[in-house]
DNA sequence: GCCCAGGTGGGTA
DNA sequence: TACCCACATGGG
């Protein structure tokens, strides 16, 4: 690696300022919303999430007890509703069926086993897992993503085309394991690349990270 | 009209 | 393993 990642978090941090993400209310929002925010602006996710509100389906039983027609209007604006609502519903089925819906006991649970549990579920990846685990179950885990990977690539940082494996790996070796630093770091990310490292065009005038920039300049392109 | 957004699963070589 | 592709809506 080529610039101390824990160096980029904290010049990130008094730049923007502690994030205080994942917007949500409860845990199981945040589960919800885990899944409907694949590939998808949030904009969309939050008018499904409304849409769920006003259903009084931001609950397990309450989620439950829609019909497959009443889930799929309800979440339709956040995208790809047919999939995502048979994921919500393995989702379910793995909370309620095995866990009893008792999120609180989830998250005396084991980390590692945790996340073998979800990506064993139909739609849960390891994006959706992660955030699960850091953002509702408050485990200690750097949730990578498309903003992440694109940052730090771009900052060489990690390698062009680093996997989601890599630059997990490099985060827990640099970071603190602390879920709230973990938490606040993929949110720094994220709000450096909505910014300043918008999809494929480099738009990184003023960057925050400019100084801690490779004497190269930027790596061009993703 | 075109590109893109906080991915994932399935198919093919 | 490494590519493709489908999945769907709303904003710029």
């Amino acid at each position: 690696m080529r610039g101390d990642l824990r160096d980029y978090v904290e010049r990130l941090l008094a730049h923007f300022g502690p994030r205080h993400w994942w917007p949500a209310e409860t845990p199981f929002e945040v589960m919800v919303g885990a899944v409907l925010t694949q590939n998808t602006a949030w904009t969309n996710v939050e008018r499904a999430i409304d849409n769920l509100r006003r259903s009084n389906a931001l609950t397990p039983e309450g989620l439950s007890s829609l019909s497959t027609e009443e889930m799929q209007e309800a979440i339709r604006p956040s995208g790809y509703f047919r999939q995502k609502e048979k994921k919500l519903r393995a989702l379910l089925k793995w909370l309620l069926g095995r866990h009893g819906g008792d999120i609180e006991k989830l998250r005396a649970g084991e980390t590692d086993g945790l996340r073998r549990e979800l990506l064993e579920l139909w739609g849960v990846g390891k994006e959706t897992a992660d955030s699960i685990l850091c953002y509702a179950l408050t485990k200690p885990v750097f949730v990578v993503d498309a903003y992440t990977i694109r940052v730090l690539s771009r900052h060489g940082v990690v390698r062009r085309g680093a996997t989601y494996d890599e630059v997990q790996e490099s985060a827990h070796a640099s970071l603190p394991r602390d879920t709230a630093y973990l938490n606040e770091a993929h949110a720094l990310f994220v709000a450096l690349g909505k910014e300043f490292c918008l999809s494929r065009s480099p738009r990184c005038a003023g960057c925050p990270l400019e100084e801690l920039l490779p004497a190269g300049g930027l790596k061009q392109q993703n």
